[in-house]
DNA sequence: TGCTATGTTCGAGATTACTCGTACAGACCA
DNA sequence: TGGTCTGTACGAGTAATCTCGAACATAGCA
């Protein structure tokens, strides 16, 4: 995998939502995502089914790292959603005890149109 | 990355082409082309401007490894080479001492649409 | 205060990937 | 026969990744 990009964090508590969510932990900004990374990241079977699990299944809101049901360590699951995030493939927010993940949507759509249909349409194996 | 599927010989000698050409070197079939795969290998930046060059600067058919000038040693392109035709990316036949790749692009863009676009769009750093 | 639940950080071990030098193989040609 | 040119195979050293245990941090609650 290539470099990751650098990290900003964005301030945006009243702008995309009514409710003032809390603030993203540290991410990239859309222009800095780089294919390379987003590949790298998704060039394994866990986080491809973390990214798509939430793309289908996530009805309504964030989900919480124990919302998926992964029968794994849980610093194994703190390496690979924090490798997730700073791919920029989703965004995480503090939620008190919990640290609650959603794809990024929009910003992956209109960086790299089509990738995350790729990821929606991916049988496991 | 996760394991690589096991190889194939196709034979398709008189099938696609009028001109018989060499059989292609070991390689994944369709059915076997795995996201995961595809995702990793791409996840590198020399082997997306292979597959980006090939697919936009390769005016009529194949080209060698050396067509494409980088400035690596023989050994590592021929690593590099070899990642993207076991993850099924380009197909590689030989051409007496020359070993010719293509992208795959029918298989491609049939298993997994919108793939190759992305690569198309990528704009190398 | 103490317990529980969520998730982090650190570090170690194992595995895999990358990079490259060297030696080798085969086709072509003088 | 010998030289050149394309590319492989193998091995070593380096670097990155994966996996996981252990210890720690914090919020909520009784």
């Amino acid at each position: 995998m290539a470099a990751a990009a650098q990290y900003v964090t964005t301030e945006n508590s009243a702008l995309d939502a009514p409710e003032n969510l809390p603030d993203p932990l540290p991410e990239p900004l859309i222009g800095e995502l780089q294919l390379e990374d987003v590949m790298g990241a998704l060039a394994d079977p866990l986080r491809l089914t973390i990214v798509r699990k939430l793309m289908l299944e996530s009805d309504s809101y964030d989900h919480t790292c124990g919302w998926f049901g992964f029968d794994r360590p849980k610093s194994s699951l703190t390496h690979h959603f924090k490798a997730l995030r700073q791919a920029g493939l989703i965004r995480q927010r503090q939620y008190g005890l919990e640290r609650r993940s959603r794809v990024r949507t929009e910003d992956l759509n209109d960086r790299f149109p089509g990738l995350l249909d790729l990821v929606a349409s991916w049988h496991e194996a």
